[in-house]
DNA sequence: AAAATAAGTGTAAATGTAACACTTAATTTA
DNA sequence: TAAATTAAGTGTTACATTTACACTTATTTT
């Protein structure tokens, strides 16, 4: 019936990340210097073999918090490439992950250890086996995503003015946004409260501190399917 | 530095397949009675293992070969399910694969020897291991694609009335749509051609029977990012 | 010739999205 | 201390999209 039936085939599963941060008005990706062969020198994406102990969300989380030492951040499933030749040391079945993190939590000590660097979006340089093509995959969902769940905020500090929040949507989006527009829209969404105190970092006269109400954002994505993407 | 390093572990990988047909009027989901341990006589999806010497992809399209005897058929990557605990037998990472054929190809002599049925959504029993879940992201993904991407032709013969392709929407979404507002958007797609011929099936008038088109539809894709969804 | 059946068609209201420029608060500098 | 500087903050109109809504037409059956 089946020409080749591989019931009694075990393989190696791997994850690897996609790590967004955002600084200076930039989205960026967190990239290591491969350590070991084969692509010995290259740029890759952080990554690790499942063990066949823990689930594989679990060694997602693993693998990320080894590099960034953050434990709950946002980290979601994007695609498990599985062509044959992918990983040129053999066969590799690889479940890609994304993550947003707020960079200020991230530790840098760390990241040298593995030889870790922050790159601005338009200077991403080419990376071993098919990781260019999940990086290609992973803004694409991020883009869209964005659209329909605020999960932006993952990537900024706790508090934060609505000038940041649209500059990291320019950023993501890649194009210039109305600011009455844009923030009409995010405020209407009803999951930003208004703090008291601001922000005079960047202007004289001082920008209002929002912050993420994730109780409400909890409550509409449970009501309505709306919010829901995948 | 990690707790647990797994990188010598290799994992079984599965594929399990959500297939949906569409007849009469109806969404229609192909089910397997297991006819092995665990959870003997249980309703499954099907599946199968992932071999060491084929890629993910064709392994899904192997399984659903031998289930349906379909070939070229749309089929999809939906998720890759890694609890531990997911399957009974033990540790086996599922990938899930989506796929729409056209019933009438289908292959109803294969389908008998593995006890397969076809069941309306109002009516699929409660399945083994994590299927049920996997079966409700893929309702999902399938209202979610079919409202950007015009992918619901996969499910229905080469020719085909507007009444028809009204109808298969109605059942995926599972809603009433307004006649003249569907005629009007799917037509102001560009993606359908109009027959000389008509379809006296289910009406005296006759209705007029339409032929998906391809190369426009590819046109478009490749053209815009905006039909581009995951 | 009349009845029955599903196919086929257009317009108006409502909602959502996009375009657009000036005022205000606070600090810095002259 | 008044003028200049800087980014924050704010409404309205035009345009596009989506929704609501009902009758006529072609053909077959009785």
């Amino acid at each position: 019936m089946t020409i080749y039936d591989g019931v009694h085939d075990k393989n190696f599963v791997a994850i690897d990340s996609i790590i967004f941060g955002f600084d200076q008005g930039r989205l960026k990706l967190l990239l290591i210097k491969r350590k070991m062969p084969p692509m010995e020198g290259q740029w890759s994406l952080m990554g690790g073999f499942v063990g066949s102990h823990e689930s594989v969300d679990d060694a997602a989380y693993r693998i990320l918090e080894n590099l960034t030492g953050l434990k709950s951040i946002f980290l979601e499933q994007l695609y498990a490439y599985g062509d044959l030749d992918r990983d040129s040391a053999g066969r590799v079945i690889s479940v890609a992950y994304y993550a947003l993190i707020n960079i200020d939590n991230y530790d840098e000590e760390l990241g040298r250890k593995y030889g870790a660097e922050w790159f601005t979006m338009d200077e991403i340089p080419s990376l071993v086996f098919d990781h260019s093509t999940m990086v290609q995959k992973a803004i694409r969902r991020l883009k869209r995503k964005t659209i329909i769940q605020p999960i932006g905020f993952e990537l900024l500090p706790p508090k934060f003015t609505l000038t940041q929040l649209q500059q990291l949507y320019e950023a993501i989006h890649q194009k210039e946004i109305d600011k009455r527009n844009f923030r009409k829209k995010i405020l209407s969404m009803g999951v930003l409260n208004k703090l008291d105190e601001k922000d005079k970092e960047s202007s004289k006269r001082g920008a209002f501190l929002y912050k993420f109400n994730k109780e409400k954002y909890d409550y509409l994505t449970s009501k309505e399917n709306l919010f829901d993407f995948i």
